[in-house]
DNA sequence: CGGCGAATTGAAACCGCTCAAGTAAAGTGG
DNA sequence: CCACTTTACTTGAGCGGTTTCAATTCGCCG
């Protein structure tokens, strides 16, 4: 599916909705167990999903930020299978499966919609496993950066200058390091000249050195 | 849902099968980007799956035994994203969904069927994550081994032997680590009493001992 | 029996982790 | 708005585990 028309299948579902939520830094929107009662998408801000591992560990399954759809956990399972906490103050758009199913008796775009909605939850754990396989932690961040880079593109924002809103801690359980080896990692990526990075704002100086040291000949 | 019961479902599956497919070591039963045609389902022997990372490297995705459902991928996708490879003769029962769909229009039992299809799934997704998951190569190897010895002994076969038909260069692809870190975690868990290694026959000895391995304390 | 891939084993390099100390940034209350 | 507190991040040294490279041995199949 193209850019343009996943971003048309978007508008439309953020149209739909009839509840809006502000949700405040460290809040969350949903907690494990919960039942499903809606589709959910960031209107802006950007939030974590959070899951245990059998060994009681919390562990990070994905960042969702601005357009993405949140929950769909549930629509697979009934209920959440993980935490969503936002990483910074943030807006979401609600619409209940009640007045969804009334839309999509009547709309031809149905069968377009739900696959944007397969293909995001598709593409998700594609980038998740696509990042554990990676085994050098440069790799890791590399690969990273480049994903989140690509969705801010996306969704309409500049690649030249990015903001991580996610802080080192969040990042390595994410990418199943340490935080003291995301730091030495920014720091040797930036010192071969493939990104560079101050305080929360980064960019790609060097998109083939990056794609060169995610998948190294 | 019950051992007994999957085990019906399945039993219930095979004798469906409209087609058998008798596969020599080495050889394919799909290849990737193969369109989906049947249901298939291991009637004896086991196989790989293998699919290409965006590295081009091939990675194992999954081994499947005996009772197993195989190219469940392309039930999600309508092809198949992996290629199925037998690593021992093996003896594959196919169902068409021509004749599938035929009988599930008349079958009570069909949501639970198709829960235990849904179920294999979602099992085979878990498992993989939690053994990328285990950071050392010792407890990805005993994460392996009790998860074989479990699939092994659900399906009838006794638990105080078991035949690993898989190499250790594709017990290491699967693990995402290297062949020689096989041998050395193999070594390590005998000799700490842990499991008992002839050739390619294995046994659990310390059932508690092996599962602190894989979550240390 | 010969050959060849599979498995084992050793030594050394490499890389991420732990522990620790120090600096920077962000949040809090007056 | 500043001082204070807390949290986030950086950086270094040493350790442990995995990879790499290389040399053998083992085991299977023709």
């Amino acid at each position: 599916m193209t850019t343009t028309a996943l971003k048309k299948n978007i508008d439309f579902l953020m149209n739909l909705a009839d509840n809006t939520l502000m949700i405040k830094k460290g809040d969350y929107l949903y907690h494990r167990g919960d039942a499903s009662t809606c589709i959910m998408l960031i209107f802006s801000g950007s939030l974590k999903t959070v899951d245990l591992n059998e060994g009681g560990e919390l562990r990070i399954k994905e960042f969702l930020i601005k357009q993405d759809i949140i929950g769909l956990d549930a629509m697979m399972d009934t209920y959440h299978s993980t935490d969503a906490i936002a990483i910074e103050d943030s807006i979401v758009k609600a619409i209940s499966y009640e007045k969804f199913n009334l839309f999509t008796l009547r709309s031809p775009e149905i069968s377009e919609i739900l696959e944007t909605v397969r293909a995001q939850f598709m593409a998700r754990k594609e980038e998740s496993r696509r990042v554990l396989d990676n085994l050098r932690s440069e790799s890791k961040m590399a690969s990273f950066l480049l994903n989140l880079t690509n969705r801010m593109g996306r969704i309409g924002y500049s690649t030249e200058r990015i903001q991580i809103k996610m802080t080192h801690k969040d990042i390595a359980n994410f990418l199943g390091v340490k935080g003291e080896t995301i730091s030495r990692a920014i720091h040797s990526l930036t010192t071969k000249g493939t990104i560079i990075m101050k305080h929360k704002t980064m960019a790609i100086l060097d998109m083939q050195l990056l794609k060169d040291i995610i998948r190294p000949v």
